[in-house]
DNA sequence: CTGTTAGCGCCTTCAG
DNA sequence: CTGAAGGCGCTAACAG
C-alpha cells in the first residue's frame, strides 16, 4: 500500500505536507493541496491507522465486551454503542466473552494489548473483578453495563430490577396467581442477585409465602442439559402456577422444558421474565417481560465512556450510575389461574 | 505502561533480549529469560499491537462483517467464525453493516486503515462490487458468506437455498397446500434471487401454478412500517393457504401481520421460512424452518480466509463455493389445509 | 547466547 | 506556507 512518502515523492512535495493535507492541519496553499489530493487517488491511499496510533498514543477505537452475542438483549446494546461511538468519530469492535472469565480475560489482554481508547463491558459477574482492575491499573478507562461488581467504582447503567421483580409479581398476583417460582442466574452476578432480592420484597409487598425450593439458581448462558430445570420443575410440591425467569435465556429454557413434558404456556404455567426477545417476542405465546431499554444500554454507556476518555488529565467527575426504566410488557403468556 | 526498553533497563539486558523472551524466539539463556520475565511481571508489561503490527505488516487481526447484528442467524456465525479465528491465532473484531452499503463502505475503510489481515464479509448485496473490489485492490483476501456477488471471484459459503425452497414447497404440498405465495429479500442480493427461483422450480416440478401476485420482493431488514405485506395480503384473490418467508425476520413480520389482523399461524395461515431463530425457535408456534448451518458458515469460512491468507505468494487455489446442506426444520406452524 | 542498527508509517516540533 | 529531524514500540538482520 502507498504511503505518505509516495505521495510526497509523486506530488513534489514532502510527507509532511501530504500529512497536512490529510489531517486538514496548518496552512497549505490551494494548489498544493489539490495536486496532493489528486496523487492520493491514483495512488488508491488509504492512511495507515496502524501507524498513526503508534505516533499519536490513541486509537480512536473502543471495545465492546458482551457476553452472548447470541442475545437480542446483547445485540440491541451492540446496535446503540455502535451508533453512539460513530457520533463521536470511534470505531467500534465487539467482543464476545460467552458468559465466561477467562474469555473475558483473553479479551481484556487483546483490548490492552491493542491500545483501545476505552472498553464497554458487560461483565461476566463479581469473578470480573481482577479483570477490571487490570483496565483501571493501565488506565483504560470502561463503563459497566447491565452488571454491577463488587470492589470496582465505574460508571455504569442498569436496569430498575427491583421495580421490574414487583412489577411482574404484581402483574402475576392481579391474574390470581400466588404460587409464583423464580428461576434466576448465578448469585455471582450483581443482576440476578438484585432479581432475586426483589422478587423476594414483591412477595412480601403482596403478603405471598417465600419458598425456597420455589427458586432455581443456574448459570445464565444457554445449556443443552435441562435436567436441571427438570429436577426443580418435580421438586415443587404442590407445583407453582407461574414462574418468573431471570432473563430471557432462562425465560425460553423453562418454556421449552414444559413443552417437552406437555405443558403448554401460559394454559398449565405461566411464564413472565426479564429481557425482551428482540423481533421475536412477537410469536406466540406472545412472552410477558419486563423489557430492558436495550439500545439505550449501549447508546448511554457509550456517551459516558467516551466522556471518560476525553476528560482525561482533568478532574475526574464522580461514577455515574445510570439506571434505566423497567418497563412491563404484557402479553399473552399468562392466563388467569383456576 | 511499560515498554521492552523499561524491562530491558530494570532487568540489565538489551530490549531485543526482551523481544525475545517475549516471542519465545532464538536461544536465551534460562538465567536472564527468568529475570526478564520477573521484570515484565513487575512492570505489568504489557505488548504493543500496535507497533508490532507496524514492523511486522501484519496485525493478526481479522474482520466479520454481518449486515444484521440483532439476526440470530448471523450471530451465530459469529460464534462460528470467533472459534476458528481463535484456533489460528487470530483475534476477530465484528462490524455490522446493517444491509447498508454505505455503513458497509466505511467499514471497508476502516478495515483497510486498520490494516486488517483479512475480512469474513456477508456483503449487502450486487451493489457491494466496489467495496469488494477495493478490497482486492488493496490485496486484502476476502471470503464471501450467504450471497454471492456478481462480478466477484473468491472463496463463499452458501446454503444450498434451491435445495431448501424445493423442501419446503414440497413440505406444504405434502400438506395438502396448493396455493403457496412467497415474501423474498430484494433481487438485488444473490440468496434472494435463488429462493425465487427455487421457489418457481418446486412449484412447476409439484404442478403448482406460478402466479406474480404470490410474490413480494421487499428489504431484508425490519421496518416499523408493515403496510407493504398488508397491502399484499389484500391483493392476494383468492389467499393462499401458506406463505414461505424468504428470511427469519421476513417469517416474523408476516406473522405479526397476520397477527394484528386476526389471523393465526397456523390456524388461519401456514408459515415457513428460510433460516432458524436461534433459541427462540423453541417458543410456540414452534416456525417450521428451513434452518441454515449458520455456525458452519462462520467456522467453515474464517479456515477458508486463514488459508487464503497464508498462501500468500504461493500460487492461490481457485476460488471455492461451499455450499452447506439445507435443513427442513418440521414443527408446528403448519397445518392441514382444509 | 546477546547486542547494535535500522526502519515500519506517521506526526510533533522546530526551522525556514 | 513548507520542510527536516526525531521518535512512537517493536523486530529483522547482522554482529559479536
Amino acid at each position: 500500500m502507498a504511503t505518505i512518502y509516495d505521495i510526497a515523492a509523486k506530488a513534489g512535495v514532502s510527507a509532511m505536507t501530504v500529512s497536512r493535507v490529510i489531517n486538514n492541519t496548518g496552512k497549505i496553499s490551494d494548489k498544493t493541496r489539490a495536486k496532493v489530493r489528486r496523487v492520493m487517488e491514483e495512488l488508491n491511499y488509504v492512511p495507515n491507522h496502524v501507524a498513526r496510533s503508534l505516533v499519536l498514543q490513541q486509537s480512536k477505537l473502543l471495545f465492546l465486551l458482551i457476553t452472548d452475542i447470541t442475545n437480542p438483549f446483547y445485540t440491541t446494546i451492540a446496535r446503540g454503542a455502535e451508533d453512539a461511538a460513530k457520533k463521536h468519530g470511534y470505531r467500534l469492535l465487539f467482543g464476545n466473552s460467552d458468559e465466561n472469565v477467562d474469555k473475558e480475560k483473553d479479551y481484556i489482554d487483546a483490548i490492552l494489548a491493542t491500545r483501545a481508547d476505552g472498553v464497554l463491558i458487560a461483565p461476566t459477574g463479581d469473578l470480573s473483578l481482577s479483570n477490571l482492575e487490570r483496565l483501571r491499573l493501565h488506565n483504560v478507562p470502561f463503563v459497566l453495563l447491565d452488571r454491577e461488581v463488587p470492589g470496582v467504582g465505574s460508571d455504569v447503567v442498569l436496569g430498575d430490577t427491583k421495580e421490574g421483580a414487583r412489577k411482574l409479581v404484581e402483574h402475576l398476583k392481579s391474574r390470581g396467581h400466588s404460587a409464583i417460582a423464580l428461576i434466576n442466574g448465578s448469585p455471582t452476578i450483581s443482576s440476578a442477585r438484585l432479581r432475586l432480592e426483589g422478587y423476594r420484597e414483591a412477595l412480601k409487598l403482596n403478603d405471598l409465602p417465600f419458598d425456597d425450593r420455589y427458586v432455581l439458581e443456574m448459570a445464565f448462558e444457554p445449556r443443552s442439559d435441562l435436567s436441571e430445570i427438570e429436577n426443580w420443575l418435580d421438586r415443587m410440591t404442590p407445583p407453582p402456577t407461574a414462574i418468573v425467569a431471570g432473563n430471557n435465556v432462562l425465560a425460553v429454557e423453562v418454556i421449552r422444558t414444559l413443552a417437552e413434558r406437555g405443558n403448554r404456556v401460559p394454559e398449565h404455567m405461566s411464564v413472565v421474565g426479564f429481557d425482551d426477545l428482540g423481533p421475536y417476542s412477537e410469536i406466540d405465546p406472545f412472552l410477558t417481560v419486563i423489557a430492558q431499554q436495550a439500545y439505550q444500554f449501549g447508546y448511554l454507556g457509550m456517551q459516558m465512556l467516551v466522556e471518560r476518555i476525553q476528560e482525561r488529565g482533568e478532574s475526574p467527575l464522580p461514577w455515574r450510575k445510570v439506571v434505566l426504566p423497567a418497563d412491563l410488557i404484557v402479553r399473552r403468556s399468562v392466563a388467569d389461574a383456576t
